[in-house]
RNA sequence: GGCCCGGUGGUCAAGCGGUUAAGACACCGCCCUUUCACGGCGGUAACACGAGUUCGAUUCUCGUCCGGGUCACCA
């Protein structure tokens, strides 16, 4: 550049007055205990809140927490294109249902806190001017006009020849060489132009940095001349990353894999800026298998339903479930912990990074569903029933109305075999409950079985005629059982389990194959649970009623 | 194609120079048990491959293969 530099500022920035030390000033640093990192999440308002963004939200959060830094959220909208229209609220919506709470940031539609913002990009367009009219009075950044047709011949030029490295740089970049003259000329047409950095990296040069979960890793350095500021004005994330990180004093860049590439391109920005450079940490991504072809990739938006967290919203799984389904993606040595502190709230995990495996791992819903069914199986029945009528007023209506109609009898419901030591785990999301209770309310009971090919019809029916003599809602369990055990020795069965297994010839079966006719015939079900509590909230009616019905059809 | 990241059972994963190569999910069997679930016990199953370095490599180096990412006025 042959030119004065800071005229060129001028004719580009004439409106731009601040320096980047008033900047400075205005965000100094944070004054954090030592250890402190403050991370961010940043996503675009591109689309729902993605499972893996919930993942690295995650990750961003527990560091945080873990090292009593701060974690911020902050809105990456610079793609006018790509943008959607309540993206924001997706992101915004997505992170409350599942309880993760930034410390700073955008909090909602226009809203936010913290002392170093804005958090939205879209309000930062003069600190990047700030900042890139520093870097044209450096010599560091130069305007370009060149229009996409140009660009593509370049790109298909370099694809012809071959040229290892593609991209706009040394000779390729023809704006580099404009006369301050060209250059106001443009300008005073209105041509459209961006800024783009004015790299002065070497091709056999190599960095290396540290990433915290990966190690060091070496890398050809940044050569070419990447775009700052759009014709628009708007900056490009790289560039947004440098200034927005150093400003809002990011210790810890936590970012997908797919970032690594470009992390020369930022090392050298951030160095042009005079930035400290932060500390990165790219983390694996979250992958699953392809039903069509059997191989392993990343999930897609498109094409997952599951990749997005409505989806898990939607099928009811708490929101304890995927965070602490997610924990044991994130760090082996949760599930340790977890067994340590069953109690524990999942935020107070010491997450560390270092534990981070760095290869890519597969969404198990399989495991998913266990580890859901594992925190259902604790929460008491008031939270239960809490949490699926909020499900079902959302999503089932129709179930919202039933399961409502009588609380007492829901909750108490939902409390059998829970609330005890050994708790049932069956109940792995709430989309589950109606069918699985579906005998307990006769807006859902049909009455229809099959008789197990054991027990002869006969007997069924003996059984059932007879229990109805005997049948006493009030009965606590142990005289229901035993109630049960008196029915089976008139008719062949008998009362001992082992006694059967011992000479299964003298007995037409057991005690276990007589309650299996009652639990059919109450419930239509061979597998409930406790069937004495299930039939004690039928009240004698409602049982009495269900019995005959089948003696009848016998 | 260039550059980069990864590769321990079906899945998530510990181990990082000498281990009977943990654990969890899933699966199978047994026990407990009025069904189921829970719980207990046991089982099947893994270091991608090939060369080095070494007394000794899952662990270190190189190569191969496989998977992934990235090469935009998208993030």
């Amino acid at each position: 550049m042959n030119y004065d530099c800071n005229k060129l500022a001028e004719l580009l920035f004439p409106n731009v007055t601040e320096t980047i030390e008033d900047l400075e000033k205005r965000y100094p640093e944070r004054d954090l205990k030592e250890g402190a990192r403050v991370t961010r999440f940043a996503p675009s308002p591109t689309g729902y809140l993605h499972i893996g963004g919930l993942f690295g939200a995650l990750v961003d959060v527990l560091t945080a927490k873990a090292t009593g830094g701060v974690a911020f959220l902050r809105v990456e909208d610079t793609d006018k294109k790509r943008e959607i229209d309540d993206g924001v609220s997706a992101i915004i919506n997505g992170f409350a249902s599942f309880g993760i709470d930034f410390d700073e940031g955008v909090t909602g539609f226009n809203t936010e806190k913290g002392a170093y913002g804005p958090y939205t990009q879209s309000q930062r367009a003069e600190i990047y001017h700030i900042v890139a009219k520093e870097l044209v009075q450096k010599g560091l950044a130069y305007p370009c006009f060149c229009t996409a047709d140009e660009l593509s011949e370049i790109r298909q030029e370099q694809e012809k020849g071959d040229a290892l490295i593609r991209g706009y740089f040394g000779k390729w970049a023809k704006c580099r060489d404009l006369s301050f003259e060209e250059i106001e000329e443009n300008i005073n047409n209105g041509k459209p132009y961006v800024l783009r950095f004015c790299s002065d990296g070497q091709e056999d040069k190599r960095i290396f940095f540290d990433d915290i979960i990966r190690g060091k890793i070496e890398m050809p350095e940044n050569i070419i001349d990447e775009v700052l500021l759009k014709s628009d004005g708007i900056p490009t994330y790289h560039f947004a990353h440098a200034c927005d990180d150093h400003f809002m004093r990011t210790t810890h860049v936590i970012r997908g894999e797919e970032w690594i590439s470009s992390v020369p391109k930022h090392i050298a920005l951030f160095k042009a800026c005079g930035f400290k450079v932060p500390k990165y940490a790219h983390t694996p991504q979250v992958m699953k298998i392809d039903e069509e072809d059997g191989t392993k990739r990343k999930l897609s938006k498109r094409k997952d339903p599951e990749a997005a967290v409505s989806y898990f919203v939607e099928e009811g799984f708490p929101k304890e479930s995927l965070i602490e389904y997610l924990l044991t993606l994130l760090n082996s040595n949760f599930e340790d912990w977890r067994r340590a502190n069953p109690t524990a709230d999942a935020f107070s995990f010491p997450f560390n990074l270092k534990k981070m495996s760095p290869s890519g791992c597969l969404f198990d819903l399989v495991k998913l569903n266990d580890v859901s069914k594992n925190v259902i199986s604790v929460m008491n029945a008031q939270t239960v029933y809490d949490y699926i009528s909020a499900w079902a007023e959302k999503f089932d209506e129709d179930f919202y109305k039933v399961f409502t109609a009588n609380p007492e009898k829901s909750k108490a419901m939902v409390n059998i075999d829970r609330e005890s030591n050994k708790p049932r785990k069956d109940i792995a999301k709430w989309s589950e409950v109606k069918e699985y209770f579906s005998y307990m309310f006769d807006e859902y009971y049909e009455a229809s079985f099959d008789l197990p090919e054991n027990i002869a019809k006969e007997d069924a029916k003996a059984i059932l005629e007879n229990y109805l003599k005997v049948y006493n809602v009030e009965d606590d369990k142990e005289v229901w059982f035993s109630k049960i055990k008196d029915l089976c020795e008139p008719l062949g069965f008998t009362p001992n389990v082992k006694e059967y297994k011992k000479n299964p010839e003298l007995f037409k079966g057991h005690v276990g194959d007589v309650s299996t006719v009652i639990r059919l015939a109450v419930t239509s079900r061979k597998n409930t649970p406790d069937l004495c509590s299930i039939m004690s909230l039928l009240g004698q009616d409602k049982v009495n009623e269900r019995i005959n019905k089948v003696i009848e059809s016998l």
